[in-house]
DNA sequence: TTTTGAGTTGTTCGA
DNA sequence: GTCGAACAACTCAAA
């Protein structure tokens, strides 16, 4: 009996388990193996418009190296499935396991009405949610601790691709969706190949200096870009983690942070909306016109402080942001501006390729002071000195604003100390920061206890 | 069992 | 300009 691949976050052929349990399956019984995309409500919902046009494009490489046998479905799970199994015979279906709270939960509902088995095999971690725990066996909720007992762990070795797959042929189906209309927006390569090229040219290039260099956002290989691969699953972290010496411990150490806030997650399904920390449910957010007027022009990139507004440029125009400006552009909005950090963290939800809602809500709860590692009350970025000393010569700057180009070098970080600083239309700072620094401290004093 | 020290990402102030 | 102290106090594991 033919074996089903359901194809959903892990868009690659080579270091994947579950494609090779399915395949191992289908030849027991000398069978075909059937490969399928779902365009689901609750599977697909989870996408933005960034990352439903790399979804698109990663499908179309996927299906080439398939020999266009990759069959495109749209429509409920519960109901396109149980059609599939029912016209190819198929007796399986794998998948690689889900983690996410939503998506887990309509793979349990979906494993019951079924009438061949859910098989997982593996997940997009190298060590799945919930596997590490301290002693006691409640979970860590501090990374060092966590990237500790991780390392202890350890993962299985990468394997190869299945050899000589008989795919099954799809008679007729449907086809891919026409590409979101992203304007002028700027994206990389989508597709497992691109995937591996852009690793191999990291490590190359980037991977020596990423200690140093990855606070860098004027530098193009200071950090890797790894991120919406991995969210698509176009490469796998085990193959990535198999890679590095001993001497890329500050690397491996990112890959360990996303599966840190995945386990953390998997373990608060609630924190997506929640904060972790309760005494934070009484912060007295801004809320009203002058706020609403601040939000938008924080999304826009208006907010007259150059580093923020450079990264917050660079969002909507490449659906990425270098992780040093997200906490930055994370702590003006949340302790300059006083705005509820889920108002943020949606914003990023919105326009990152590489959104994932485990990290994205656990990176800004962390920002906010109200996750994991709660940030002590006195960590509040200077959007200032942030600028001048991660982007020294201010070509980040230059880079996203336009405005400010005329001022070369470092005095990009400030227009007000030079005489033409605003010639160009640059707006003025909407807020005071050192003024905004001192409310927040007093905010937090308020909700600590 | 209790104590102690270390912990992604910081800033400001004053010497 | 550089440097250390202060900010104030949670989690976790090793001693």
């Amino acid at each position: 009996m033919p074996s089903i691949y359901w194809f959903r976050r892990d868009l690659r052929l080579a270091d994947n388990p579950a494609l090779v349990t399915a395949w191992e399956q289908a030849q027991q019984t000398d069978s075909k193996l059937i490969s399928v995309y779902i365009f689901d409500e609750v599977e697909t919902k989870g996408f933005n418009n960034v990352q439903l046009d790399h979804l698109i494009r990663s499908l179309t490489e996927l299906n080439n190296s398939l020999n266009n046998n990759l069959i495109i479905l749209h429509g409920s799970v519960f109901k396109v499935l149980p059609e599939l199994i029912k016209s190819t015979s198929a007796d399986s279906v794998h998948i690689s396991a889900h983690y996410e709270p939503e998506l887990k939960a309509q793979d349990e509902a979906l494993e019951k009405v079924l009438k061949v088995p859910l098989v997982r095999t593996g997940s997009s971690y190298a060590v799945a949610p919930g596997r590490v725990g301290k002693e006691d066996q409640t979970p860590y909720r501090v990374f060092t601790p966590f990237y500790k007992a991780w390392m202890i762990h350890g993962w299985r070795k990468p394997i190869a691709a299945p050899a000589g797959v008989n795919w099954f042929k799809p008679v007729a189906g449907d086809s891919l969706p026409k590409r979101p209309d992203l304007g002028d927006l700027t994206l990389p390569d989508a597709g497992e190949v691109a995937a591996l090229t852009q690793w191999a040219v990291f490590k190359k290039l980037g991977l020596a200096n990423y200690a140093e260099d990855r606070n860098r956002p004027d530098l193009i290989y200071g950090t890797s870009k790894m991120s919406t691969p991995l969210r698509f699953g176009e490469i796998h972290p085990r193959t990535i983690l198999n890679q590095l010496s001993d001497t890329d411990e500050v690397y491996r150490k990112e890959i360990c942070w996303r599966e840190f806030y995945a386990d953390v997650l998997h373990h608060n399904p609630s924190t997506i909306t929640e904060n972790l920390n309760k005494n934070y449910d009484k912060m007295p957010w801004e809320t009203g016109k002058t706020a609403d007027q601040y939000f938008k022009d924080w999304c826009a990139g208006k907010t007259g402080y150059p580093f923020v507004d450079a990264g917050m440029r660079q969002l909507i125009t490449e659906g990425w942001m270098h992780n040093r400006v997200r906490m930055v552009v994370a702590s003006f909005l949340i302790k300059d501006l006083h705005i509820d950090w889920r108002l943020g963290a949606n914003w990023f939800m919105q326009w990152l390729s590489d959104a994932d809602i485990a990290s994205n809500q656990h990176g800004w709860q962390w920002t906010a002071g109200s996750g994991t590692d709660a940030s002590p009350f006195y960590r509040v970025f200077n959007p200032i000195t942030q600028g001048e000393k991660f982007d020294p010569d201010g070509e980040y700057i230059h880079r996203y604003i336009p405005e400010l180009r005329h001022l070369p070098g470092a005095k990009a970080h400030l227009p007000w100390e030079s005489d033409f600083g605003y010639a160009h239309g640059y707006p003025k700072q909407i807020v005071d920061h050192s003024i905004e620094r001192v409310r927040a401290l007093e905010d937090w004093e308020k909700v600590r206890n």
